[in-house]
DNA sequence: TAAATATACTACCTGAAAGTAGCATTTAGG
DNA sequence: CCTAAATGCTACTTTCAGGTAGTATATTTA
């Protein structure tokens, strides 16, 4: 019941680039920043800017930023990009017709907590994860 | 953002034996009933009893029933014997310091959902999800 | 134009979850 | 006592997420 390591690595480098607006941060300095492998991380941000997330420079002094406006990137365009999006339409127990007209037992207490989960994703960008005055740990 | 598959599997098959108390039944009628890979399946029936949560039999007629009431057995002690709750003490983001005092952007707004998902597995009982009249898929 | 520094591409390695298979062991019952 | 039917144990296989490594390509700048 949690990301996908990649995910959660996709998400630290996009909050990251959100919190330094019109820079262009290389593999290197994200790496060192976040603690993620160096070449993993150098390929995750590949995918990252082929899915138009972020947009990038090559050669020297290159890398990347946020491609658009913090405020228009959403948490689900991260997760969908990375690790897909089926499990928030999955029944939790497997069952592949599993309904709510044909519900498993754990479906009702199931549906309410991953709904707000997808709210979470659906409606929280990256701007709205800056105006807590919360630290990076 | 899902349970393991075969955490998956041992919540069915603790289910389906809370649906029939007093009854023996052997991995092949579990099997035949919740779709899950025979061989496979008696492995995790034999962990399940291994770990105390249902009792067995072994020999002909030999099987696996409910090891005690219904009412007092929760969904995490299954969660727990497979897959383990590591998830859910975790950063969302897999910051190691991330805490309360010291949270992740995405901390606030996690831990709100993940308490949830948490009291679901540690105040749902099997004979809970027996009390509601819904159908097994 | 050449060197430095960046991303992009490709191939490979590793560990764990999921699944398969065969044989040993236990028990009921004719 | 023997056989059928069940679990238990052990080994192997497959797939994929995660990670490593080397080289090609692009761009800046001295």
């Amino acid at each position: 019941m949690r990301f996908q390591k990649t995910t959660e690595y996709a998400i630290r480098a996009m909050v990251y680039l959100a919190k330094h607006p019109g820079q262009r941060l290389s593999t290197r300095s994200l790496h060192e920043s976040l603690d993620i492998p160096y070449k993993y991380l150098g390929r995750l941000m590949s995918r990252l800017a082929e899915a138009g997330l972020v947009s990038v420079e090559h050669g020297k002094h290159g890398g990347y930023q946020i491609s658009e406006n913090r405020d228009s990137i959403y948490l689900y365009q991260i997760a969908e990009e990375v690790e897909g999006l089926e499990d928030y339409e999955r029944c939790i127990l497997g069952f592949p017709d599993c309904s709510d007209e044909h519900p498993c037992a754990l479906h009702d207490r199931w549906v309410a907590h991953r709904e707000n989960i997808k709210a979470m994703l659906y409606e929280t960008t990256l701007a709205d994860l800056e105006e807590e005055p919360t630290k990076q740990p």
